[in-house]
DNA sequence: TATTGTTATACTCTATAACTATA
DNA sequence: TATAGTTATAGAGTATAACAATA
């Protein structure tokens, strides 16, 4: 019965698609999770961290050890909040922001390379389809 | 640029369904990947573990700790296999496939709750395209 | 030599609970 | 009292490498 079941092929799609990504930013060493992290961070430059766990549908203590991995590898800069001695307003570095558009890049064409098997009409139903699966996260 | 991504509204509607899932089945205490598990063992009883790792898509030294699991609730059965000494036959115990026709109503009911945003033949759609992104692992 | 199942080990991702320093 | 970030800890889920038994 596992192939009359959504979410046996959703599963098997991320599978695919994750293992894309992972090789397209090998260069990068960035995990869609990381990835995501810097997207979030960069629209929103000095948020505090636990705005940005809740944009990332994380707990604010799974965030620690990754915004520690992105502060090591001198991407991300958590900075004192002015306003509230406990927050930290979070921003990208230059080298942050240098290698977010050369992820960026990478991640274009890795959306390329997965999209391909679709028409963009068919890319555009697929989107639509999945939002209406999973309407209380929708972005 | 996330919402542009097509991995990205992949992994928000996974999220969704394995939320759904785990609820429909923590009567039965079973995750979707032990209930992959039972349901191949059904199919294919007196498979070999490498065989069931292949089907699951997992390494052999994986499925070694999922199976105990299942086996010490008294759901599988690992026999000697009558060909080859080295082998072990699965096979779901009558409490497994007890447990196991119980588990499918509440995985079609599970189903059914998450396709009710969608219609038939937009469901039928769905698992179209999501097949054409991971085609190299097409049940 | 090769394969089957197993073990030891490790890594990622995630969470809960409790702590500290502020507010 | 409540909140922000942190720590300690734990639990899935997954993998690689090496081992014993058997082929």
């Amino acid at each position: 019965m596992l192939p009359d079941l959504l979410g046996y092929h959703v599963r098997l799609a991320q599978i695919a698609i994750f293992a894309d990504f992972d090789q397209a930013l090998a260069e990068w060493d960035l995990s869609p999770g990381l990835f995501a992290l810097l997207v979030i961070v960069e629209a929103n430059a000095g948020l505090r961290q636990t705005q940005l766990a809740k944009a990332a549908h994380l707990d604010r203590s799974t965030l620690v050890p990754a915004l520690d991995k992105l502060e090591d590898r001198g991407l991300v800069e958590r900075r004192d909040a002015p306003t509230d001695r406990r927050s930290n307003g979070l921003w990208l570095t230059p080298a942050g922001a240098t290698v977010l558009d050369r992820a960026k890049v990478a991640v274009r064409a890795h959306e390329a390379a997965i999209a391909a098997a679709l028409t963009s009409t068919e890319r555009n139903t697929l989107l639509a389809l999945l939002d209406r699966l999973a309407p209380q996260r929708r972005a």
